[in-house]
RNA sequence: GUCCCCAUCGUCUAGCCCGGCCUAGGACAUCGCCCUUUCACGGCGGUAACGGGGGUUCAAAUCCCCCUGGGGACACCA
């Protein structure tokens, strides 16, 4: 598709005023997908202009969160504070050549004539005062600003949206360096993508508006045109663009979830991509058979639900070995102490993992194979430790005692014989014995939870429960 | 207020570009049944959509226009 010359390079442009946002990793996904497809590169680089927002604790957020998604990139992260003699260059390049001037007009001035449109329903546009202000340069902090061609059309060629068309009387002058000598978003993308010979830039459709006055900096500059790619917003279940208040919106979260990174990646990659009616994807496969082609332009809600399915899919299919590593923190989490028996974990994770949805849930049902007190689930308890089953389990107890082996066949011949004299049935006695050995009502079978606690342990749990049990006055 | 984008089941989507194979397919969720003398997993089946109106055509989910609805942008934020 693209010629060995036109080595594909795209980048991944955050600005780090906050956490890593599910819609932005989204957007670095396509990006490295775009790249990873092509033998290209891709590169991270950071937004960093805005500089009463942006925070180096932001930074590492968003780095962290890459990593921990597999996003790795070629180059970077480049930082944009880090170049401003960059952009200065270019702006005095404009300026010489006519194609941009001094603003003089404050912050606060411009903000009052802003204010007064809106309220007046105007449309809200700087009104180019500054635009032949001719003599000598101004003496005090002045803005640059570029010199939007006023007349004619701008035509966004997208590779998601088609051809886009703008009139230009529509573009109003916009600020390309601050007064400081910062460039502004509009500005530093443009240098910033022409410099580092970026062919293809793929982002959030909120830039689309901005894509034509884009277009005229890189006529003005002489550079050529990257492709474009304006993906469309990832929303809440109210349509509205997906924040905070519709739920966890940080990669961070969902990592702490108990997610796994190739559930997070195959859900982003099929919310606005697909192929056919292919709902799971490897990664290998993802990068093989991602194309625009089949990038969907309208916008997507997020379905958390959907989500928790593919986790719970990767979850049933995992690695022992890699769940159990990935396991760890979690079973900190739920209070097993560091380094525990980790001998156990080759039978507790499989025994898990078709009734784990997240590494939290599997944490929570592998706890009580390491504590040696189990947490009791008080509605469980007070259901399944009743007083007319104690007779059963200790009967139970008996039994077990005299069990030749305590494997999981043993136990099952234990529990028919004990069935088969008391003529009842297995849920009976199933619900209570598990309630008593893991204080929950959902577990491995349970023979195979009183295979792996042990003889020693799983006794000692049924005459604990039978202490809990209330004793029967009433009757 | 101006400009831009979008419109198939509740949700993600296939189909649309190159009209007929669409009595619209898959997935999540939901409902029911089965499997299991245990909790899950799993299997099978059901409910459920082309926003509305005009064209064009022998024929439109598919092409055109309008309306409606939703989203986004209009900063010395990105």
């Amino acid at each position: 598709m693209t010629s060995a010359s036109e080595k594909v390079r795209v980048r991944f442009a955050p600005s780090p005023t906050g956490y890593l946002h599910i819609g932005g990793v989204r957007t670095a996904l396509f990006n490295w997908l775009f790249a990873r497809h092509h033998k290209g590169q891709f590169i991270l680089r950071i937004e960093d202009t805005d500089r009463s927002r942006s925070t180096e604790e932001s930074i590492q957020t968003i780095l962290d969160g890459m990593r921990w998604l597999g996003l790795d990139w070629d180059e970077g992260p480049v930082r944009q504070m880090d170049r401003l003699n960059l952009y200065k260059e270019h702006a005095d390049r404009l300026l010489k050549k006519g194609a941009a001037y001094f603003c003089t007009c404050t912050p606060e001035e411009l903000d009052a004539r802003r204010k007064e449109a809106q309220a007046k329903k105007r449309t809200p546009r700087y009104d180019g005062r500054c635009r032949d202000h001719k003599g000598p340069l101004p003496d005090r902090p002045a803005a640059v600003r570029f010199k939007t061609p006023q007349t004619g059309q701008t035509i966004v060629e997208d590779l998601v949206k088609g051809r886009v068309q703008f009139d230009n009387a529509q573009l109003d002058d916009l600020i390309m360096l601050r007064s400081d000598g910062v460039p502004t978003y509009n500005f530093g993308v443009v240098v910033d993508d022409s410099v580092m010979a970026i062919t293809h830039v793929i982002r959030g459709d909120d830039h689309l508006n901005n894509t034509p006055r884009q277009i005229q900096i890189y006529h003005a500059l002489g550079y050529p045109l990257p492709k474009f790619a304006h993906l469309s917003m990832i929303l809440g279940p109210d349509k509205s663009r997906l924040s905070k208040r519709h739920g966890a919106t940080s990669v961070t979260e969902y990592h702490d979830q108990g997610y796994l990174p190739e559930a997070l990646i195959n859900y982003l990659a099929r919310l606005g991509w697909s192929h056919g009616d292919q709902e799971v994807f490897s990664r290998e496969e993802l990068i093989e058979k991602f194309s625009f082609e089949n990038v969907v332009s309208s916008p997507a809600v997020f379905n958390p639900e959907k989500l928790l399915w593919l986790n719970s899919h990767y979850i049933h299919e995992g690695d022992t070995g890699r769940l159990a590593d990935l396991l760890q923190p979690f079973l900190v989490g739920e209070g097993v102490a560091e380094g525990r028996d980790a001998s156990l974990l080759p039978k507790v994770i499989p025994a898990l993992q078709t009734r784990s949805r997240t590494l939290v849930e599997m944490a929570q049902g592998a706890a009580c194979f390491f504590k040696d007190a189990i947490e009791m689930d008080a509605p469980a308890q007070a259901k399944f430790l009743t007083p007319e089953i104690r007779p059963l389990l200790m009967e139970l107890i008996e039994r077990l005692n005299t069990a030749s082996a305590f494997t999981a066949s043993e136990m099952e011949t234990v529990f028919k014989n004990v069935m088969d004299e008391k003529g009842i049935k297995l849920s009976k006695l199933a619900q209570p014995v598990r309630v008593a050995l893991t204080g929950r009502t959902v577990s491995p079978g349970i023979y195979e939870v009183m295979e792996i606690l042990g003889k020693d342990r799983s006794l000692q749990r049924l005459k604990k429960a039978i202490d809990l049990i209330p004793s029967d006055i009433t009757k």
